[in-house]
Order: structure tokens, then sequence, then C-alpha cells
DNA sequence: AGCCTGAAGAAAACCGGTTTTCTTAAGTGA
DNA sequence: TCACTTAAGAAAACCGGTTTTCTTCAGGCT
């Protein structure tokens, strides 16, 4: 069966109208700095390939030279908002590198990854953050395809890329503390996150310089539900504040406390990691804990394409800080907890 | 400057192992049922291709073929929730085809589209609703290069994959006048924005058929500040119910309304098109329309999949209907209209 | 006049596959 | 015994580029 590939103008064809042989024609579009001709052949070639709207073909591109110029993210799961985020900051930067970047999630049944890069068609991985044993982070290190790690710290990987999560934890219990609080809770991410664990780590060490009590952290994924169901449970060691490892569980937590008859942030403070579009808008709007996310992806793809030219792999933290957003869910601390509801 | 690509795998390596041509290789590992070779024979091969770790080299592949197996999504903007499910349910039924989806971001700058179909980079384009006059589409008709519309009418294409809007709009009225509403103001998406206007068409006729009071519509983009700084507007007709091209457009209207002192549901009710993770979640819970939205990424993928295998392009109404979900932004109509604020 | 040199471009090899054509040896029927 | 098939595999051509090597011609020098 043939391609349904239409009528493709090939690099023989210019060099047939232009009435040079495809070498040169390669390489005056190339501007090999080592070819010969006139001045009047070359605008000629330049010409007729302009006219006919010629486009080289990635694959025998690839083949020839043995670069793709592509890169993939690969993404736990891609209705992920943050890394969306990424992804963006990744595939602008890439287009100003001139390579193209491609997204792949990353679902189980189809390792995306593996197919990417053993099928060559790509030549260097941003790869997100997931859990540590990812089978495909054996395969990169043993075969020393290009890669970095965005948002998340491999360990002795020398090739993370991250920001400054001990810093938006340690935002978040100065702005709390700031307001008076001293019972704050944390519910973590998923225990097999690494990024989530710095966070709780930042934040413990942050509550620790101020003398404060250290709360029981809480892990759970991201979501809106879990949020929601760990509340309960956060409430028993009576915090007048909760920070929260997303939006959605800050957004989970609050309709814990609304329910519950908590008027947030009146007898509690909610705080979440990660600003979020509706945050200004929810009701009551959620202070946040914004992110560089989009620097992040940039700068991803800036140590990757380094590295393709050549360049020994690195950490990296990137120097843009997470922000605070102060908005409605945190106010002043009340002298004593809330009782926790029943 | 040579690529960084480590020690691939050949099919000439294979070959040498195996002790045999590459073109036998070839033909065993694709399964050629015109080849004629000993079970022996065939057993080496695959059992050296297999301890070799042979992936075959997808450009190579591509150039042979004239075939990518790659196909990609191109949508306006990536952050914009429903694409990314869309993308979601693409992937994987792209997988299912044994293709490889890609997604790209289509911003203006670096006309990503371009890039992938002229560079030979994958086979068929599914294309996310934009604007109509995206000069990627004029640029697909003329070349007659593989593509479908997804979530997008464009007049005329016959390569439409849709979802019945109509009825999402319909079923938004249903249960409003259910509620005993019959003032319904509409906010609707931008107007250039052909869903919309289908959107729109369909809740006006749905809205006339019941014989109640057309109230002007808004336009507006998808976000939670339009949402909010609509709302205003729409309370001049005084509706006793408003329904919004998107969540983020519900979340900015509740906020405004709560602002101004109106009690949702009790004094103005409130629903959006489009589900969201934090639907049930918000205060108050916002009751929404769920979309089909991974079925009609699968479902593209479908059609684009048979026209790449020959089949003529048509138009498509996937059958999954959307579905509403009530929560509590949704209420009673009061017997007479709220009083705008001031 | 004969030789050398460099400019300008042609020719060919190669990238890693797929596919068509060709070769060889064993087996078959007359 | 001999021409004729056929199985099994080798060889070669091709996909569309890039890159290295070769050829040709004109001009400059002695």
């Amino acid at each position: 069966m043939k391609g349904v590939q239409p009528d493709r103008v090939r690099l023989v064809d210019v060099a047939n109208v232009a009435e040079v042989t495809k070498s040169i024609v390669s390489r005056v579009l190339n501007a090999d700095p080592t070819v010969a001709v006139r001045p009047e052949t070359r605008q000629r070639i330049l010409q007729v390939a302009h006219d006919l709207g010629y486009q080289p073909h990635a694959g025998a591109r690839a083949l020839a030279k043995s670069r793709t110029m592509a890169l993939a993210l690969i993404a736990p799961s891609i209705d992920n908002p943050p890394y969306i985020t990424i992804a963006r900051g990744a595939y602008r930067r890439a287009a100003e590198h001139g390579y193209l970047a491609l997204l792949a999630e990353d679902f189980d049944e189809q390792p995306a990854g593996r197919l990417l890069i053993d099928g060559g068609r790509v030549d260097g991985l941003l790869m997100g953050s997931s859990v540590p044993d990812h089978p495909l982070v054996a395969h990169l290190r043993e075969s020393s395809f290009p890669h970095v790690f965005v948002n998340r710290a491999v360990a002795g990987s020398g090739r993370n890329v991250t920001m400054n999560v001990a810093r938006a934890s340690e935002l978040a219990v100065e702005h709390l503390t700031g307001l008076g609080h001293r019972r704050i809770a944390h519910l973590a991410g998923p225990a097999e996150v690494e990024s989530g664990a710095d966070r709780l780590a930042a934040f413990e060490s942050a509550i620790d310089a101020r003398g404060l009590p250290l709360l029981p952290p809480l892990f759970g994924d991201f979501t809106e539900a879990t949020g929601f169901a760990s509340a309960r449970t956060l409430l028993d060691a009576e915090p007048t504040a909760i920070f929260t490892s997303s939006p959605g569980q800050a957004i989970g937590v609050i309709r814990f406390l609304t329910n519950a008859g908590l008027r947030v942030p009146e007898e509690i403070s909610v705080i979440a990691y990660g600003d979020f579009p509706a945050a200004g808008f929810t009701v009551p709007a959620v202070t946040t804990i914004g992110l560089p996310l989009l620097e992040l992806g940039a700068a991803a793809v800036d140590e990757l394409v380094a590295q393709l030219d050549g360049a020994p792999p690195r950490d990296l933290v990137i120097p843009q800080e997470p922000r605070l957003f102060v908005r409605e869910s945190t106010g002043s601390a009340l002298a004593s907890p809330p009782t926790p509801p029943r």
C-alpha cells in the first residue's frame, strides 16, 4: 500500500528546475560555507526552492544527519495542569532553538518514551515527574540517551532541572506565621513523588526553624476528592491553617471545611502550592504559591539542547522563584484552633 | 557534527548475527506472507532481533514506506482543558491503531502544523477548533493532506468530527425549565468560534421551542475573568438562570453574583457547558453539561486512520451524548427575577 | 606552449530501512 | 537423464536527503 502522501516537492525537483545537481542545492540551502557557486546560481536555487515551496523531508534528513531536531516531553498524565504549563514553556523555547517539541503521555499500556527514543524519532527527552523506579529511567541511564529530568530530582543523575521548591514551602509558612498561625498542617502529595518529598521536607524545616509544632502530615494524590477526604483527618491535629500540595486539594479541603461549618479564612486558613486560573474567582478566592512553570520548561529545553551540543549534563535550579498570591483563603489566626466538627 | 545518538542496533546488525541478509530480516520481522524461509531460520531471526533489542529507525522506515505512522493533533492553545481531554482520547486510540499521536500547540509565531506536515513527520492531522480562516486550513485543503476537523465544523469540508452540541444546549434548557426557569441568559463563547455559534443557535431554538423570551446573548472568551465581567450585563435582562459556555465562565459568573449578594442557586441558577474536575467541590458545586471529549478524540482518530486507509472523508457526529450533572448551582426559579444590584 | 591551481559543479557514497528482482540448488515429472 | 519448478535466500534498487570525492574548464605563471 503506497502512502497517501501527496505531490511532495523533493530536493531533486528543485535541482532539476534550477539545472544543477541536488548536492549543490542541499549545500546552498544549508548555507554550507565550503560550497563554491556563482552568486547567480545561488540566487536561482534559492528562488526555485522558494517558488516550489520546497520543504525538506524530516525523515530523510534524520537518516542522513542522525539528528531529528525533535525533542519529547514525557509527562505522567497530560491532564495534570502543571505539566501542560511546563510543556508550553518547553515548546516555545524549543522552537527558538530550531527544535520541534512533542508532548507524549506516558501511560503504562503503551510506553511512549520507548517508542520515541528507540524509534529514533527524537534526539532527546524531557522526563517529567513520576515514580522513581520508572522503567524508562533505567533504560535512559544505560543507553546514555540525552535527557533531563524536569520538575523532579533523580538522585545522582546529575541532570535535574528543578525549581526552588523549598522556597515555596518557606513562602507559605512565612505568610501563615505572619498572620499569627502556629499550628499549620500539610497535606502532602503522593508519598512516592520526589518533588512532594522536597516540599514536605522544606515545610517541616521551616516549621522547625520557627519552633512551631510539627503536625503529622498526610499523603495523597493531587485531586479535589483527596483534599475533601483528607481534611477530616487533618483537623484532628487542630490546625489553624492548612498548606495543600495542589490547587485541587485546596478546593477539596475548603469544600469540606465549608460543609463542616468552618469559615475560611475566619476560622481556618488554606493555602495551595501552585496557582491556577480560577484561584481568584472561587469562593473564597484561594491564596496560592505560584510557580515559574513556563520558565522551568524553557530552562529544561535549554539544558537538553546544550547536552545535544556536547555540553556535559548538570543539575540546575532555575533562578525564578515561587511567588505568593495573597487572596481570601488565608487570614489572621484565631487565638485558639477551631474545634473539629462532631 | 555527528549526532549524539548512541550505539543503535540496525537491521543489518541483526542480519549479520543471524547470518542472513537484511532483506529477509526485514520481511520476516514484518511478517511478509510472500517470503520463503525455513522455520528454523525464521526462529533464529526473531530470536536475534529480540536479543539485540532491535527497534526499527522511524525515519528510515518513513522514508522507505512514505508512511510515518504518526498523527498530530493541532490545538489552538494546549492549556485549554477540553483539548487536553480530546488529546488523551486521541492518544489512546491512535496507539490502538499502531499510530503515534503527537500534540502540537498552534501558536502563531511558529506554525507547528506546517512544520509537521511539510516536514513529512506525520501522515495526518487532527485540527482542533480555531478561528475559521486559519492559514493552515487553506493549505490543507489544496494540498489534499489527510486531515479531519475535531470539535469544529468547517462548512463544506466534509470531514468534521463533532459532538451533538445542540443536545448540550437542549439539556441545559430542559433542566432549567424543569426547575421553572423562564428567563434564561446565555454567555456565549467568542463570536468567531464555530462550535460556540452552534451552541448558541441550539440554545436559542430550544428557548424558542418553549415559547420563552430570548434574552440578548453576550460573547466572550472562556475565562473566569470574562464570566465575572459579563455577569453584570447579563443581569440587565433580569434572568433567573445563566447558561455559560465554559466552566471558567461559570466560576466567574458565580463569583460576581456572590459578590453582588445574590445567592446561587436560591436567587439565580448557573449551569456550565463542560464538566470539570473541581465542579463537585466548588462553593457552590457547579451544575454542568459533561461532554464526551475522550470519545470525540478517539472518533477523530478513527476517521483519520480510515482516511489513511483509503476511505473517503466524511462528516461524523459521534453517538455519545452530552450528560447533565446536577449539582448545587441550579435550583427552583424564583417567582420573579432577582433585582440586579445597584 | 605547457603546467598548475582554483572555481564551479557533477558524481557517488551513505544513512537504515523496504521491496523487487536475481541466483542457486534441490526436487519433480516425463 | 534432462528440462522445469520451486524453495530459500542473496543482491540490488529505491526512499530523500547530506557529505565526500571527482571532474572539468579557465586563467595565471614560467
